[in-house]
DNA sequence: TGCCAGGCCGGGT
DNA sequence: ACCCGGCATGGC
């Protein structure tokens, strides 16, 4: 006897196999497309990121160093960029006051409640935001809900239209274990799913490996 | 060609 | 406490 929220991830990891997330090679980095990724399609983020890799600025002490207006230049194809450029600057700021050398570890290092209301304090970064940097950038057991997590759920009727976010992060958290792997691959086939058979315009339920599991 | 993508903030009711 | 406009690029 599985509940349903354990019956969703079996389908879709023995339809879409283990997704490898977050494409990014290093917590730095993850921390970087979080928050570049806002409403934002990895596509564009992913050609931002790569024309900081390009000029060797993934890292916290280039990034620090560098003018609000050329990381802005920078990040350009990832859309919003004058915003991005001053939330990815805040986030540096909270980074070198929790540890001065832009230790990371030493950053991950606190309470994971207390590391997400510093989170959470910093300008430009909301619960989704925070929760991918700490599940995929600091491997903290987070669930990271997101705008295919509510989605999906509605689509299968499993929550009404008012639920938030929240009440969706303990639908998962409260039938999982608090396991990190789990979570990361969990989430990562929630997107997968939702980009391939439930977009907000044409959605393909008829082929959509969930469509069994509700009525 | 308008709509959408792995949100979040701030101002107005 | 909601509700909504603003932020912006690239793909389809």
């Amino acid at each position: 006897m599985s509940t349903v929220v354990e019956q969703i991830y079996t389908v879709l990891l023995e339809h879409f196999g283990p997704q490898n997330w977050w494409p990014a090679e290093s917590p730095f980095e993850v921390m970087v497309g979080a928050v570049l990724t806002q409403n934002t399609n990895w596509a564009n983020v992913s050609r931002a990121i790569a024309n900081l890799r390009e000029e060797n600025l993934l890292s916290f002490q280039s990034l620090d160093c560098l003018p609000e207006q050329l990381l802005a230049e920078k990040i350009r194809p990832s859309g919003y960029y004058n915003l991005k450029a001053k939330r990815l600057k805040n986030l540096l700021s909270l980074i070198r006051n929790e540890a001065p050398d832009g230790d990371l570890d030493l950053f991950f290092s606190a309470d994971t409640e207390v590391l997400r209301e510093k989170l959470l304090s910093v300008k430009g970064i909301g619960p989704e935001t925070a929760d991918s940097i700490l599940l995929y950038a600091a491997h903290k057991p987070v669930f990271v809900v997101d705008a295919y997590t509510y989605r999906v759920l509605m689509r299968h009727g499993l929550i009404g239209e008012e639920t938030d976010y929240q009440e969706m992060q303990s639908l998962f958290m409260d039938s999982l274990d608090n396991d990190v792997q789990l979570f990361n691959e969990y989430h990562a086939l929630i997107v997968r799913v939702g980009k391939e058979f439930c977009k907000k315009t044409k959605p393909k339920c008829e082929q959509c490996p969930l469509r069994e599991i509700t009525n």
